[in-house]
DNA sequence: CCTGTTTCCAGTGTATGCAAGAATGTGTCC
DNA sequence: GGACACATTCTTGCATACACTGGAAACAGG
């Protein structure tokens, strides 16, 4: 993907971690040990901490001084938190969207979604997780707000490991499917306050959905 | 204050570069060099880079890759879109706080309120943009989602600058007390929906008095 | 066997040194 | 006089070294 050696040492290992945690390769409450860290990526133990405290200030980890830090714990309270903020962010943006898209960014995300039909009907689950995240952020942008749209990409980022775990429930990329048509359909018909609802909606469904894997799971 | 002395060193001089530049004793744009940062705390370069990192992730400053951190880059388009940020954020937090407050949280909430006039009365700006913060506060505790609340103060955080400058413009400060009278009769009467169009406006006033006072200054 | 104390060590926080890249100034050529 | 090439200097990025703290392990007393 992007070329990774002209990047900062400390840059590149950020991504890496912060890769790893979206992912849930690294679980939650883990700790990193700086040291073996560096060693990991054959640095030292500087570019290490720097990337720490950027992961610290995102979110992801949790730095406890002189204790050393975790990947940021997540309680069953602190993930509904996460979502009903998200379910927000996402209504936000497409009511914004609604009122400020241009045809031409109209009919880029209606191209889109048609495109996505073939991947639900194949089955494939990363295609199609890749291709929600560009319709959403095809809304992000939409807004015409670039401060709105950093912060929702931002927040998404934050909350990739659980929208990956919730697109594998039976039949949910299909409804997902569903809904994203409903939303542009209110897109379409220029109603901001329907498209903001049916965005929680669709929100909801898919937090119901990841719920329900959790479960099931356990 | 806070006994700044048992913290981190590279906290104290986050902190300290940080109320700098909210503000604005720090102006947008100044480029921050290292080793004069650390020569003013008496530390050396690698506190000082923590604190640049993580300042850089909250957005306060940039970083550019071996050239060196300024203190973010403020264009008016930049400012506009960080206030309809504010603002939504704010309607979203006092919308949700109308369904969620405790009748105890209510009521805190209006005594807040009725204790702000005398400040105003006196014409005390310093008390009255700390009841401020305080009275919005409140408000984000009042959605009883902490990841929300804890997005809105860091929102709200990076605004000061703005905000301060505000309440200077003559006679804003008992308008928008008033309109704080406003925030609260629509959350006693339980209308979620009319408590954000109230707090929408709220902000936009705060807006608008900030632009005046800008262009008088130039 | 349990509890409180002491010791020790793994791991973090900060300072310093060195190397590489960017910014700046100087000289030469047209 | 202006533009380009080169050298110099300044700053950042990373590595290493050392100091300090928190917590585990060992130990003594009950």
């Amino acid at each position: 993907m992007t070329d990774t050696s002209a990047l900062l040492l400390s840059e590149r290992i950020r991504i890496a971690l912060a890769d790893e945690i979206t992912t849930g390769a690294l679980a939650s409450g883990v700790a990193l040990d700086e040291q073996q860290i560096g060693d990991r990526f054959g640095a030292s133990r500087t570019p290490v901490r720097e990337a720490l405290r950027q992961l610290a200030s995102s979110g992801l980890i949790e730095m406890r001084p002189r204790r050393g830090a975790i990947v940021a714990a997540m309680t069953p309270d602190t993930i509904a938190d996460m979502f009903e903020m998200s379910a927000e962010m996402e209504a936000l943006c497409i009511r914004l969207a609604t009122y400020r898209m241009t045809p031409i960014e109209r009919s880029a995300l209606r191209r889109l979604h048609e495109a996505s039909e073939a991947m639900v009907a194949a089955g494939d689950i990363d295609a199609y997780d890749t291709f929600n995240l560009r319709f959403h952020q095809a809304i992000y942008e939409g807004t015409h707000n670039r401060f709105i749209a950093a912060q929702a990409v931002a927040l998404r980022e934050r909350m990739a490991a659980f929208r990956r775990t919730q697109l594998r429930e039976s039949g949910r990329p299909v409804k997902s499917r569903a809904e994203h048509g409903q939303l542009l359909d209110a897109i379409m018909r220029g109603d901001g306050e329907e498209a903001a609802k049916a965005m929680r909606a669709h929100m909801f469904n898919a937090s119901s959905a990841m719920e329900r894997m959790i479960q099931s799971q356990s």
